[in-house]
DNA sequence: AAACACCTAGTACAATCGCACTATCTGGTC
DNA sequence: GACCAGATAGTGCGATTGTACTAGGTGTTT
């Protein structure tokens, strides 16, 4: 992500230094003109900044898969919305998340729900999909991150 | 990258979305307060775009490797490390543990900070012992209670 | 020079993890 | 009844983790 102005020029070296990153530029100015110059000049995407935060979310996960994205306010075209991780999570996969991020392994989540070590793997397994993490400290720090750290 | 504005509040769901990419805010404003409210929203780095492009590419560059950058025009210097509100963590231990929070493997670490996975061990079995942790979940929750990925 | 702290890199090993399956039971919905 | 989501329990397997060693390099301190 980058804004305009003298930034404009630093984006072909940008590009060729970072050849496998991606590029998108969020900017005060709502021009489709710098818009397509911009994206000559290397970007991946390009969003004008007055757009509500969950359409530049959007943009950024769109072109973090590989899309390219033009979005400017005059024109904007909504994209989706972006949902609360917390609200494909069920009671049971937070309560395992809730010891998780205290650093409990699988066995002793395991003996204080009362559940063998093999049921907690399943909810780990759930929780770590729905965070979008693939190791248990990323869920972690989410859980932290959205207030789970509490004693139950 | 990012720009401040409207994008501040967008942060922290970016930094939890994309909990292993790097963000570094690049922005008109030349101010510290601003500079440390957008590096506590999430941010990796924070630098204002009157800066001259390579300083600019030696930051991103800086930010990929896994360091923290705050480097403002006016009070031109260079790099504001991560003060250490961990005492008895080296300042390479504390690389480690930020991207260790972030959910990244020992592999992916290694990676990142251009080092041997074995070394990675190396620092995330002292960080385990330091924080009295048996877990990298564990030390991830900890870490993040005691400010590891904000500014103070 | 010697001691010390730190970063680096490797091997070896037991334990754990993460994923992909199957399978049973319950409760709610169509 | 059929269907489905959720919780439970298990096996199998490769990858990862955490610990315990050895060992060389750098830089600072005494």
């Amino acid at each position: 992500m980058f804004t305009t102005g003298n930034l404009e020029a630093s984006l072909p070296t940008l590009r060729q230094r970072f050849s496998r990153a991606s590029i998108i530029v969020v900017s005060m100015i709502d021009d489709m003109e710098t818009a397509k110059r911009v994206m000559s000049a290397g970007a991946d995407g390009f969003i004008c900044k007055s757009l509500p935060p969950h359409e530049i979310m959007a943009a950024v996960a769109a072109v973090r898969d590989g899309d390219m994205v033009l979005q400017l306010a005059a024109s904007g075209l909504p994209i989706g919305e972006t949902d609360a991780p917390l609200r494909g999570l069920t009671q049971r996969q937070i309560d395992v998340l809730r010891l998780l991020a205290r650093g409990l392994s699988n066995k002793e989540i395991g003996l204080r729900l009362d559940i063998s070590p093999f049921t907690v793997r399943i909810h780990v397994s759930a929780v770590l999909k729905a965070l979008s993490v693939t190791t248990r400290a990323g869920a972690a720090a989410k859980a932290i991150a959205l207030g789970l750290d509490q004693s139950p």
